[in-house]
DNA sequence: CGAATTCATACTTGCGCAGTAGGATTTTTT
DNA sequence: AAAAAATCCTACTGCGCAAGTATGAATTCG
């Protein structure tokens, strides 16, 4: 039930950047991002390119460049960045709605792992598909 | 946000064992229960080795052995064989009740990504550590 | 131009998952 | 007693992937 490091960094990644954007700084060099979490640089890197590619984030390149939000806020949702890094949410294959795939089990629909796990993927994208960076963000500011 | 094959297949395996001794047969060999769904025969071996160290199911050796559920079906719970099998549920190790691990951030509790990921957790575990064995069993038979 | 940045690609390293393999031990049957 | 049928025990293997490193090219600004 991980979340790997690279989705936890890219997560990190797009909260800081939101916040800067919300205090008025929108744009954030790797450098930067890299060292307010403490993560190596060129693996953050890697990861915004990622990120960027699926139009969460854009970047100027040059001096003074760095890397800001492609899309609202509000219109950022956790789960699929997860998905995007890290595939599925679902625990087991045959449980999820973005990526099925049929298991062995003879009957599907009275398979009782399947009816467990299908409970714990619908618990999950509740939560992440349902949550936006903007929440998150507003979240993390309040306590400021 | 993975489950093991090896947590598969445990839970596939105390399921089986479940059913089987609702209806009378309280005892199942290693091979007819990989039979049945179809695993590798040594690799459950494995597994059921590991189930029967934590006490989940005992075991007859010999011709005529095989395993049985060593607790009331009703007092077994996913969460824990699940755990124990592939580790904490929480998706981070900062959100884990079962074996917590400080994370990097400056302050716990207010970040927003430990937020979302306690909050997942715990849907997780509300789920997993809720569910007992004797449950779905009950459920799968129903259908017969 | 030169410094600072992102971009692209390739490589490395270690670990853990998913098994295999082989034989020892126990129990039952003949 | 011996053979057959099961679990038990331990070691090994392959290999894919996560997590990073490394190098250099392209772009932008002063």
């Amino acid at each position: 039930m991980n979340l790997s490091k690279r989705g936890e960094y890219a997560l990190r990644a797009l909260i800081d950047i939101g916040i800067a954007s919300e205090l008025g700084r929108p744009r954030l060099q790797v450098s930067e991002l890299a060292a307010k979490e403490k993560l190596p640089v060129k693996f953050l890197e890697q990861i915004l390119t990622q990120l960027k590619a699926a139009g969460y984030v854009k970047s100027k390149r040059g001096k003074f460049g760095g890397y800001s939000l492609a899309k609202r806020m509000d219109r950022i949702r956790f789960g699929p960045v997860i998905r995007l890094i890290d595939g599925p949410l679902a625990p087991i294959p045959c449980v999820s709605q973005t990526s099925y795939v049929r298991c062995t089990c003879p009957d599907e629909v009275h398979c009782g792992l399947r009816m467990l796990m299908l409970d714990v993927r619908n618990a999950i994208a509740k939560i992440l598909d349902r949550y936006t960076l903007a929440e998150i963000v507003e979240i993390t500011l309040r306590k400021l």
